[in-house]
DNA sequence: TATTGTTATACTCTATAACTATA
DNA sequence: TATAGTTATAGAGTATAACAATA
């Protein structure tokens, strides 16, 4: 029959509500690095699991978002927005590329550079991975109310940009 | 001479800020998940090069975080509690074995089981991790107040542990 | 038969160094 | 000489499968 699900011996288990309580006691419950890595490494999960009949994972959609945006970045600053070595920008592109994502153009005020574009094809695949990537966010976020989650949005903008004045 | 500095020819370069406002204004600069990613990988990094003197990094400092504190789980509640696979937890512990940090004790309540105990030399060392991993939080942090810095540790926390009534 | 821990393997992510082309 | 991009490589992080010991 095919409704067999797989075996999977080292399953993820939940913690029981008296457990949690426990260790949300504990010291390490509240540094705040601890409480992000766990908080979002969950999200990432979710969000690249849907985003994989599209093609894409958190970090090539997130690049693709920029490349259908107005402002036009080379790769060298593509690498600061993401938080990556450009070492990586190099692959990760090559990747849009292979899927005819994203042409990569010669910046003409300086030829050393790489200005990356999305394609028409690219930008309606962003539009849907958008839809999704929207919904994984709320689906991780059950826990927060919208106010809360306008909240934790403008706390993440005022880490992440702090010179653009919230 | 000694005090030449190394040659990076892959560098992080700065956003100025005339372009962190235009990506501001971009709408992936308002998905959460991609602000988390942003804003915690210069922390995981900082945190990470700061306890390496301790033989430590983010990971396993979470884990001898645990072991100290008097809440006993099993390998497999550490799984679930740092959102890692149950395969993952072994070479963390093993390593942390080897450092002399923790114990791996069989479970008497069921011997299918290991507690990970953490030792005299372990709860020393984390004394001083956890210090190190404070300064680093809050130096993450800058661009937060106190106040700031506690509403996003409250709401972090009701994401990671909602049964436990903030 | 089901679950815990373990080992093994592969793939993704991250970090660093060296090379090339343009400036 | 300095910077943008590229290539290569190694190590950390993540995901899955199979197996032994115990329940």
């Amino acid at each position: 029959m095919p409704g067999t699900p797989k075996p999977r011996a080292s399953e993820r288990t939940e913690l029981d509500a008296a457990t949690q309580r426990a260790i949300a006691s504990t010291p390490i419950a509240d540094e705040i690095e601890f409480l992000a890595i766990k908080a979002f490494a969950a999200g990432t999960r979710l969000i690249n699991s849907r985003l994989q009949e599209l093609g894409l994972r958190a970090r090539s959609y997130s690049l693709l978002a920029v490349s259908c945006s107005p402002v036009q970045l080379t790769q060298r600053e593509l690498a600061s927005l993401l938080e990556l070595d450009p070492s990586q920008i190099v692959a990760l592109v090559d990747e849009l590329i292979d899927q005819g994502m994203v042409v990569r153009e010669t910046d003409p005020r300086d030829r050393r550079g790489r200005i990356v574009r999305a394609t028409s094809h690219g930008r309606e695949l962003f539009e849907r991975a958008r839809a999704v990537a929207m919904q994984s966010e709320a689906d991780a976020l059950v826990t927060l109310n919208a106010s809360e989650r306008d909240t934790l949005r403008r706390l993440l903008r005022q880490i992440v940009f702090p010179a653009s004045g919230t």
